[in-house]
DNA sequence: CGCGTTGACAGGCACGTTTCTGCAAGGCCA
DNA sequence: TGGCCTTGCAGAAACGTGCCTGTCAACGCG
C-alpha cells in the first residue's frame, strides 16, 4: 500500500513529488495526475481530495519534467537584434519596450512566458532553453539563429517582413511605404517645398524601404531628395545629423526623422539656426514617445503602433504552435497612426493659457 | 552492435537524440555524453570523433531532459511590477528598457537567459516555467509570488530594497534619500528660495524614501514643503500636476520631479505662466532619456544608473545559484549620477551656434 | 605468474511527469 | 445467468539526459 512513504532518498525536503501527493491521497500516481489536469474520469469527490492534499502539501509539478514528457514548454523565445554587444539599440527603446509589453501580456493570457534572447547569444543558451516558437524582431538577411530555429521545426513569426528568403511561419508588419509617403504628402499639404529625410546608414529593412519610398516620391514630384544618414545605434550621432541636414545649402522647408529621438535633434538644431517651427521648418519624426505632446511645439509623430505589432505577432505564434501549421506564411499588416501637432502645421492651433495676441496671417 | 539503428519508433525524424549519436559514433550513450559535456577520462581521438559526429547529424541535447537531471534550467526570473494588466508602467520606460538590456547582457555572458514575469502572472505560468533564481524590480510589500519563490528556496535578489520583512536572497539599489538631499542642495545652490517636489501617490518604495527625505530637507532648512503628487503610471497626469504645482498661490521657484517626463512637463508648464528656465524656475528630474540634453533648455537629469543595478543584480543573483548561500542578504549600493544642465544653473552656458548677446547678470 | 592499478568504455538507474493499457467491480440487457 | 459496457482506478512504459557502477584488457611489480 505505502511503498513510496514521504521521499525518496535523494529528494529535496522542500519539494513534494507527484508521488508524495498520490501516498498521502492514498491514491496512484495515475489518478493525482488525472484529478489535477482536469483528464481521466474521476468522481468529483476524489477529484477534489487530491486537489485538497496537493495543495496542503504544497505540491507544484516539475516544470522540467512535464517539458520532457509532453514537448511542450510554454516558453517563448523573443529574438532582438543586438548592435555590438547590447541586446537593443538607443533609439529603439520606447518602441521595443512597447512591443515588448504587450508581447508579454498577449502570451501570459494564453499561458506562455517570454524568454529574452539577443540574436548574438552563445549558441550553448539558445540550445539550453527549450522553446515552443520565437519572436523574431527585425530578422536580418541571414540571420544563422533564425535559420536554424526553422530547420528544428520550431514555429518563428518576425516583426518586421523578413529580410531575403528567411522562411518564416508568420510576420507582421507595418506598411511603411504607405506610411512615408503619407507623412509627405501632409508636409506638402501644410505647404513644405522642399522635403528633407533624416535616416539611418543601417542595412535594416525599415530604414531601406522608408528611405526609398522617400526616394520615390521625390521622384515623382520632382524634388531633389535632401537626406543625411547616420549610424541610429549611436546616441549622439542623431544631433550632428540634423545639424548637417539643416546646414546645408540646400536646407530642407521641413524634415521627416525615421527615428524616435530625431523630434528633438531636429528642435535643438532648428534652435541653433534661429529656424522657428512650424513657421521657418515643419517636423515630423516617428516615435512612440510620450515626451512630444510636451515639447516646444508638440511635433507631430508617426506610431508603428507596436502594442498592436507585438500582441498580433504572439498571438500569431501561439496559433502556429497550438494548432495545424499554415502551408503557406501568414502576413498581417498593422496600420500606422499620424499623431499630428503644432510642428507640422502652418497654423498653430492657439495654446491654452497664452495671452490673447493679435491673430496673424501667413 | 546496432540496437538503436537510427531512431525509435515515435521519435521527430528532425531531432537526433543521444541514442543516434552513440550508435552513428559506434560509443555508448556515457561516452557521447561524457565527450561533449567534457567529463570523465576520454582519449581525445574519441573525444573528437564524437563531437564531429554530434555535428553532423545535428545534435542538440534537449533543455528538458538536462534541466530535469541537473536541476538547473539556466533561466533566471525577470519579475516586474504590474499596473493594471500592464507589465510595466509608462514612466518606468527607460529606466525598465535598460536595467533589462544590461541584465540580459550581464545573464547572457555566464550562460543564462531571462524569462519575463509579470508578478500578477496567473500561477500556473509560474509554477510551468522552471527558475534558478528570480529578480525582482522594487517588490511589494507581501508579494505573494517572491514569498512563495523564497519558500522553495530558490534565491531572489530585488531591484530595490524589499520593503517590510520580505526575505529576499540580496538586494541592490541607490542611496535615494542621498541623492534627492544632493539634488535639493544643488538647486539651493544654484539661488533656489522655495523647492517644489512632483511626486508620485504609489506606495512603492522609491516615491516614499525620496518623498521622505524631501520633506526632512524642507524640515532641516525650514522651508514650508510644496509638493504635488499624482498617479505615475497615468501619462497624462504628471502634465496636469505640473501645472497645478505652478499654478499655486506659494509657486516654488525650483521643481524635482520623480519621474521621467517630469522634465518635459514642467517646461511645458513653465512655457504656459510665462516663466523663463532656468531664469525664473529651475528644473530637475530623475530620467534615464537622452531628449533632455537637446530640449530648450536642455534639464538637469539625475541618473539612478540602471545599467549598473541591471549587472550587478543579475551577478548577486547567479553567484548565489551557483555558489553557497550566504547566511545573510547581501545589499549593494549603486551611486547616482547628477548630469547638471541649464535648466538647474543660474548662468546658462552660452549655446554653441546663437549669435552673440550682451551678458546679462541677474 | 598472481595481483593490484589504471585507462576506456558499456549498462543501467534515476530525474518527475504524462499517458496508454489493463483490471476489477457493478449495472444493463438478452 | 452470462456477456458486455461503463466506471474508477493502478501499473508501467516512455520522455532524453547525467552519472554511478561495473567490466575488461593492458601493464607494472614483487
Amino acid at each position: 500500500m505505502s511503498r513510496a512513504e514521504t521521499s525518496r532518498r535523494g529528494s529535496r525536503p522542500g519539494r513534494a513529488g507527484i508521488r508524495d501527493v498520490a501516498a498521502a491521497a492514498g491514491v496512484s500516481i495515475t489518478t493525482v495526475s488525472d484529478a489535477l489536469n482536469g483528464k481521466g474520469r474521476l468522481p468529483d469527490a476524489t477529484r477534489r481530495h487530491v486537489r485538497e492534499v496537493a495543495d496542503r502539501l504544497g505540491y507544484r509539478p516539475s516544470a522540467a519534467a512535464r517539458t520532457l514528457r509532453t514537448g511542450k514548454s510554454g516558453l517563448i523565445g523573443l529574438t532582438v537584434t543586438t548592435y555590438g554587444d547590447e541586446p537593443f539599440t538607443f533609439t529603439e527603446f520606447a518602441y521595443f519596450a512597447e512591443m515588448a509589453r504587450a508581447a508579454t501580456s498577449a502570451a501570459l493570457a494564453r499561458g506562455y512566458a517570454l524568454v529574452i534572447l539577443p540574436a548574438t547569444s552563445r549558441h550553448d543558451v539558445w540550445s539550453n532553453v527549450a522553446l515552443d516558437g520565437t519572436v523574431v524582431i527585425d530578422p536580418s538577411d541571414q540571420d544563422p539563429v533564425v535559420s536554424e530555429l526553422v530547420r528544428q521545426g520550431l514555429p518563428v513569426v518576425s516583426d518586421g517582413r523578413p529580410a531575403g528568403t528567411l522562411p518564416v511561419t508568420a510576420w507582421v508588419d507595418n506598411d511603411h511605404e504607405a506610411a512615408v509617403l503619407d507623412i509627405l504628402d501632409h508636409l506638402a499639404d501644410a505647404g513644405a517645398r522642399r522635403i528633407g529625410l533624416l535616416t539611418g546608414t543601417t542595412t535594416d529593412t525599415y530604414t531601406h524601404l522608408s528611405t526609398s519610398a522617400y526616394l520615390r516620391w521625390c521622384e515623382r514630384v520632382g524634388q531633389d531628395p535632401v537626406y543625411e544618414a547616420y549610424p541610429a545605434h549611436d546616441p549622439c550621432a542623431g544631433a550632428v545629423a540634423a545639424d548637417r541636414l539643416l546646414a546645408r545649402p540646400d536646407r530642407p522647408d521641413a524634415v521627416y526623422g525615421l527615428f524616435d529621438p530625431n523630434g528633438t535633434d531636429l528642435l535643438a538644431a532648428a534652435r541653433r539656426y534661429g529656424l522657428r517651427v512650424p513657421e521657418d521648418l515643419l517636423i515630423v519624426c516617428c516615435s512612440e514617445s510620450t515626451v512630444y505632446a510636451n515639447t516646444e511645439p508638440p511635433v507631430t509623430t508617426l506610431s508603428l503602433k507596436p502594442r498592436r505589432i507585438g500582441t498580433a505577432v504572439v498571438q500569431l505564434l501561439i496559433d502556429a504552435i497550438e494548432g495545424e501549421e499554415a502551408d503557406r506564411p501568414v502576413e498581417q499588416v498593422i496600420p500606422t497612426e499620424l499623431f499630428v501637432r503644432t510642428s507640422s502645421q502652418r497654423r498653430p492651433p492657439r495654446t491654452t493659457v497664452s495671452p490673447p495676441r493679435a491673430p496673424e496671417e501667413k
